[in-house]
RNA sequence: GCCAACGUGGCUCAGUUGGUAGAGCAACGCACUCGUAAUGCGUAGGUCAGCGGUUCGAGUCCGCUCGUUGGCUCCA
């Protein structure tokens, strides 16, 4: 029979032969590096027999999809060894993942990292002993017997519908339920670790039983294990709160409650100067700033539905709005965001469409009771202020609105070298307004990015209930992945408070309306813009740029009036004239990631001259005053 | 909310099989007046997260509560 490759060539081989076959009919170097195949694109065996005219893909350890394959057989060998160690261990999934494997068990006593030595030394045991991993196909009634002690595993057998072909893998004596592929045998493993232990839900519902979940990573190198463990590493140096911390960013005290940031001197500085950053380039592109409330009567947020689908996650509070002998009691809750505020303002007067598009903006804090087991941080906090803005507009204008949106994106993330994608999420089950809107606003968002030339992923039925959205994903300097910016649609609002305009036609339309954010979170991009520059943050928005480093007392004079000079400029400034020596004052400024530190020594007093020393470039001698003060107020607002 | 681990001065950590708390940094004082990542000496600082229990005796063992961390679920 004849096969297709993938560089379009056809080649003849045996009748019934294997994908391991086909390696070895192109080449002995293959056989021996293959780990599995691809059949028509789907994945396969290297036992899978091949049918004629299939296109035949050969999966070696040089190919893309080989570090899953194999990190999922890990997982599979990681599982083997829980249950040689701990008899009676229930199995659930096993699946590879972006960084390694993890495999959830339900166990009789908890497992935990003290356990990984033994459990590595068995997988290294089962490893060396290189059992091939075996395909079958059986029966649901074989199936059923083999997973008899297998609660989990029965129960996934019952759901799988009626028609699916059941695949089991055997590796020695252990079977597991599941449809590959597979590295042919464990000896292909390579440098595997335990990562960790966690809770998860069997099949991710909360509803269920909460399942031990191991997670190992796996590599096929040793040093590329060892690369991952320093990247790791890497990762927590910057880690945010630890840098919050040393950098004098913010604090969270418990006594304030769980989630609830709050800002240092150096950290206020910060956000103000994003926000102001923001502000003026809103101005500039006809946003109009507004003010709105805290906290709202409950009549607010049973008319926009929050009463009903969030009141569990939002702060009401009750007060008594009149005597102690005629009781008014009153239903306040705090703001979990600002839409009502914007609605209600748009509310205030009756519009023209010559008023449209309208666009309010805010920095709102908003409170929302997050699960106490989700707060991070800055990165997911009780309270936190969104760049929020709301763009009140006609159905024609909803597309312009968004490229205009997505062109404010691009210029912020480009500003601090974030790269990003977007992802256009679609409408849910549930969800309100009618078809021909959803299908309006979701063209309108591609539209929108085609014109951008930016590409998008769809993610399908992820839409909020009340309309579609585009988020855009940022990717930090050490590569990973952030969702900050975000446009929605929303068809509730408008239609709950009743908004309208008048149109051309001399007609009451009901406006569409447009929730955008940029930062997201201010705090939160903060954390993010915090670990993205490890703390280094540009000088623009350093909370303190320089900062001026007398050598001795006799010095402190002279440093304090080129301070002076520095402030004068808008610079943000301190004097380092603490009785230490230089070299103390320049640890600590270092420390402190301050982008500049300028010395004050006898020469510099004596030439009015300065030193200065770049935090990352270090010692840049003797420079010019005047240009150096220029250099400060250019980075002021 | 769920699962697990952890909680010792402001920070980072040590503390043997239960015998009554220790270091470095930071702070404060004194000395030093210094040339590009940490000067010396001294002082002060802790009801070992909180509460309860076991014990002659608990930082160490047990229980509960609170908090933190890693995940899961959730994120308008």
């Amino acid at each position: 029979m004849k096969i297709n490759l993938p560089d379009g060539s056809v080649k003849e081989i045996q009748d019934g032969a294997t994908v391991a076959d086909v390696a070895a009919s192109i080449g002995s170097g293959l056989a021996k590096a293959a780990l599995a195949g691809k059949i028509d694109g789907a994945f396969a065996d290297l036992t899978t027999p091949v049918p004629d005219g299939a296109l035949v893909e050969i999966i070696t350890d040089r190919s893309p999809e080989a570090l899953d394959i194999m990190r999922h057989s890990a997982a599979h060998v990681m599982a083997e060894a829980v249950q040689e160690l701990f008899p009676g261990a229930q199995i659930g999934f096993g699946p590879q993942t972006e960084d390694g494997f993890f495999y959830d068990f339900a166990l009789e006593q908890p497992l935990s990292t003290d356990d990984f030595p033994a459990i590595e030394a068995k997988m290294a045991e089962i490893v060396k002993r290189d059992e091939p991993f075996v395909r079958e196909v059986v029966t649901r009634e074989e199936a059923k017997e083999l997973f008899k002690d297998q609660r989990l595993k029965s129960e996934h057998i019952d759901d799988l519908p009626a028609d699916e072909e059941i695949i089991i893998r055997r590796h020695g004596d252990f079977v597991d339920l599941c449809s590959g592929p597979h590295v042919p045998s464990a000896g292909k493993i390579g440098a595997f670790k335990l990562m960790k232990t966690a809770g998860a839900y069997w099949k991710g519902d909360a509803d269920n039983e909460m399942l031990t979940r191991v997670y190992g990573t796996a590599f096929f190198k040793k040093k590329d294990l060892d690369a991952y463990l320093t990247r790791l590493e890497e990762a927590e140096k910057r880690d945010h709160r630890k840098l919050g911390r040393e950098l004098g960013i913010y604090m969270m005290d418990p006594m304030a409650g769980v989630g609830l940031p709050m800002y240092l001197p150096k950290g206020a500085r910060v956000i103000r100067t994003m926000q102001e950053w923001l502000r003026r380039d809103l101005y500039e592109r006809g946003y109009e700033e507004v003010i709105t409330p805290h906290i709202y009567n409950a009549d607010v947020w049973k008319t926009s539905g929050h009463y009903g689908f969030y009141k569990d996650n939002m702060y009401f509070f009750e007060i008594n709005e009149g005597t102690e002998e005629d009781p008014r009691p009153s239903e306040y809750g705090v703001k979990p965001m600002n839409c009502p505020g914007h609605v209600m303002l748009y509310k205030n007067e009756l519009h023209s469409y010559r008023d449209l598009p309208l666009r309010y903006f805010e920095f709102g804090t908003v409170y929302r009771h997050e699960m106490s087991g989700v707060v991070h941080g800055l990165l997911r906090a009780r309270g936190f202020t969104q760049d929020d803005a709301h763009v009140f507009c006609t159905k024609e204008q909803v597309v312009d609105e968004v490229v205009a949106i997505l062109d404010l994106v691009d210029h912020i993330m480009s500003t601090f070298g974030f790269s990003y994608e977007a992802e256009i999420s679609t409408r849910p089950d549930k969800s309100i307004g009618t078809d021909e809107m959803w299908e309006y606003a979701t063209n309108a968002l591609k539209e929108a990015c085609a014109k951008h030339d930016l590409a998008y992923d769809i993610n399908e039925g992820d839409g909020a209930f009340y309309g579609p959205k585009i988020d855009i994903k940022v990717k930090d300097a050490i590569g990973r992945t952030w969702q900050c910016s975000t446009v929605q649609i929303d068809f509730n609002m408008p239609e709950r408070f009743d908004l309208t305009y008048r149109a051309q036609d001399n007609t009451e339309k009901r406006p569409w309306m447009l929730h955008r954010a940029i930062f997201g979170s201010i705090e939160r991009f903060l954390g993010i813009l915090i670990e993205h520059y490890a703390g280094a943050l540009p000088l623009w928005l350093a909370p303190v740029q320089v900062a001026v480093i007398p050598i001795a007392d006799r010095h402190k004079e002279a440093a304090e009036e080129f301070a002076g000079e520095l402030r004068g400029v808008g610079g943000r400034v301190e004097v380092y004239d603490q009785n230490e020596p230089m070299k103390v004052k320049i640890a600590k400024a270092q420390q402190q990631k301050i982008p500049y530190m300028v010395i004050m020594g006898d020469a510099e007093v004596k030439e009015k001259s300065i030193s200065v020393r770049d935090r990352s470039e270090g010692d840049l001698g003797r420079c010019d005053r005047m240009s150096f003060i220029d250099k400060i107020r250019d980075a002021a607002l």
